[in-house]
DNA sequence: TAGATTGTTAATCGATTAACAATC
DNA sequence: TAGATTGTTAATCGATTAACAATC
């Protein structure tokens, strides 16, 4: 069965055009045209046509698009419309953060554990979420599987706890560890470098100074 | 004076080089090649030595590139060679987690004041750092200028305040809301949406799913 | 000087946009 | 049926890679 390779180009825009979707949605808005939704997007009505074939054809000739239908397909080719489980590794600000960002949720995306070295925080709760010892991770997981480990923790300790991680059958990483993680092919990361994030910011703010 | 526009692709990388060169660096290694580059960071010697050249002929024949020089040139073009004053406007979680990042500092971005409309979260502060009324925001602005405002709030309120922000003259907001902002085209947004992070996360493991 | 490696031009590849026949 | 708008092919544009002359 030979799938056809989605550019990441693709993907990253997926997410946006679900949102803009919902939105529609919640203003009671029924149908769309490719070119409407452009206007409001502010990208060419060209591309939402081929992003969208290139899972299938989700629109009527001379209608446009079905809001709510194609706000179910998007969901669908997103994953999010089934429960994602997720454990938090590094129960520190970010972790906590994370854990209490009750958003993700609706989406689907369930948090059931927080993993920590510190002994003041082995124990606590963070909205319900129990935090358990980094030595309990491997039977935690034997008992528990999940999708999704999300890497919270100082950028020293991240490969070795992905190397466990990895170890256990989990087959995704969301990692905000400001470093490259080397996982075997299958395994999925997603990295979030916000300093990274800032110094494009930064990038912008000094390249607009010296135009002047 | 004609400015070349340098593509988003370059930027996204810049940052990244940093972070290698900086690893280069504090394993005392004092001069590579595009090429041994190449092979650490995974990407072509070509690319990298096309990158380098949209801002200038940093290395040298025969030799290489020395590792402390292109380090600093690089923060010099990323801006993060001086400092850059931030207040972040949302002391929530996310708000206080960033402020509590002791990280950003190292690379110039010190954080000057949190904004918030709670009446407990007032007059706390993080890190030393104070958190304001929402009411003081033009006030405070006008005897505190500064470069970046980080949007940590929920999105209902987050398009008034950057309107407020942008007529305090603040020149770029680092936007964690899930909106897209309409700011005039001079101010900078860069966005960090981490629900469409996930997403692409979710995407990437259903695809793998299916491939099976 | 010879060898190494850059800076830069040319070739290729992929992504975006335009155009239009198909069709609701 | 006529008008609207998709799905899809073709044209364009931009980014990446390859090649090599310049030069340290």
């Amino acid at each position: 069965m030979d799938q056809k390779v989605i550019s990441s180009a693709v993907i990253k825009r997926l997410p946006r055009y679900h949102r803009y979707l919902g939105d529609l949605l919640e203003n009671g808005i029924e149908r769309i045209s490719s070119n409407e939704l452009s206007e409001r997007m502010n990208v060419t009505a060209s591309q939402i046509r081929q992003d969208l074939n290139n899972f299938g054809g989700f629109g009527q000739q001379g209608y446009g698009y079905n809001v709510e239908y194609l706000y179910r397909e998007i969901a669908k080719i997103l994953g999010i419309d089934r429960q994602n489980s997720m454990i938090i590794i590094g129960g520190g600000h970010f972790g906590q953060t994370l854990a209490n960002y009750g958003n993700f949720e609706t989406r689907g995306f369930v948090t059931k554990a927080i993993f920590d070295v510190s002994e003041e925080r082995i124990g606590q709760t963070v909205r319900g979420i129990m935090t358990h010892s980094m030595d309990e991770l491997e039977s935690w997981l034997a008992e528990n599987p999940v999708e999704i480990a999300v890497l919270t923790i100082p950028k020293q300790a991240a490969q070795d706890v992905a190397d466990r991680l990895v170890a256990c059958g989990v087959k995704a990483i969301w990692n905000f560890a400001h470093l490259d993680l080397k996982v075997p092919r299958d395994v999925v990361v997603e990295n979030v470098h916000l300093s990274e994030s800032l110094m494009q910011l930064s990038y912008r703010i000094a390249a607009k100074e010296e135009k002047k």
